[in-house]
DNA sequence: AATAATTGGTTGCACATGCAACTATTCAAT
DNA sequence: ATTGAATAGTTGCATGTGCAACCAATTATT
């Protein structure tokens, strides 16, 4: 492969997985806006785990959505300001820090649904399910190439 | 499927790429460390097109490496404070800004060449060329979803 | 020629990320 | 019990991104 070549495509697949990166969770944001509501696909998916979870610490919402603690540190946050979540402190270990839903935060996560739906949807539209699953597997395993420190 | 199945596969994939773009944007410059070079895969991302293309404009940069034109102003920025790139005003057209390569700078592209070929290689690692070129296919279709807006 | 629309680029604001350094708390080892 | 890890979270700094508003230069319109 001539070098020319060989650059090109080796920018190829890592422009590509940014590319799409970048403009899922573009999409994403704008359709919550059609949906009338204001969240990001971060703030979303740090309160996944929230909601599945009343109370999780933030170092397991970190491990949960795979993202540095002081990321989750700095979501939590805004989620905070926005009043979506509120901060206990554990009451055994002084340490941690327990993260629950607010009524506001409960329901904003239910009305954001639709928009992960139809974002989903914009995404696989033309795609058959067997190629977003080989999708899935390849990716998984440059996933699992990369965690390895 | 039971919306709790549902809601995690609907995670997962935007998880994913999320996931390895974060993992291997980290692992370049993690590389380019090793290599005792200094420089983001957002850097060399937008010092490629100028490699290629000496006194392309800003506004080609930006179509080159599908990043927002504020990006790429931010980016030239920081280029340009580590002396490793210039901006050159168009004769012609006034408006546009011309960018140009410093020695230091072609050399810094050449030196990282092998940081991206080293990353490459990791990313890819124990999957096969069958497998990459679906990645990149589905891929492809995804991102074509993307940007028809 | 004068006004209006378009284009290339920049700036400010808000958000997300990684890293290193830091506090505070808990746990381990002697 | 005291000293020394290890752990949970936070903060500051640098980088990257999107959006909206903006400036300046160029083109189109009339």
């Amino acid at each position: 492969m001539p070098k020319d070549e060989k650059l090109k495509s080796e920018i190829g697949l890592g422009m590509l997985i940014g590319q799409v990166h970048r403009l899922s969770t573009k999409r994403f944001v704008q359709n919550s806006h059609k949906f009338g509501l204001d969240i990001s696909l971060d703030q979303w998916l740090v309160l996944g785990p929230i909601w599945k979870n009343e109370g999780i610490a933030q170092k397991d919402i970190a491990e949960y959505c795979g993202k540095d603690k002081t990321s989750v540190t700095k979501i939590i946050n805004t989620l905070e300001k926005k009043n979506l979540v509120v901060r206990v402190a554990d009451q055994i270990d002084h340490r941690v820090k327990r993260v629950v839903l607010s009524n506001k935060g409960k329901e904003l996560f239910l009305n954001a649904l639709p928009v992960m739906e139809e974002t989903r949807d914009e995404l696989r539209s033309g795609i058959s399910d067997k190629e977003i699953e080989s999708l899935i597997t390849v990716l998984t395993k440059v996933y699992r190439n990369l965690i390895s420190n």
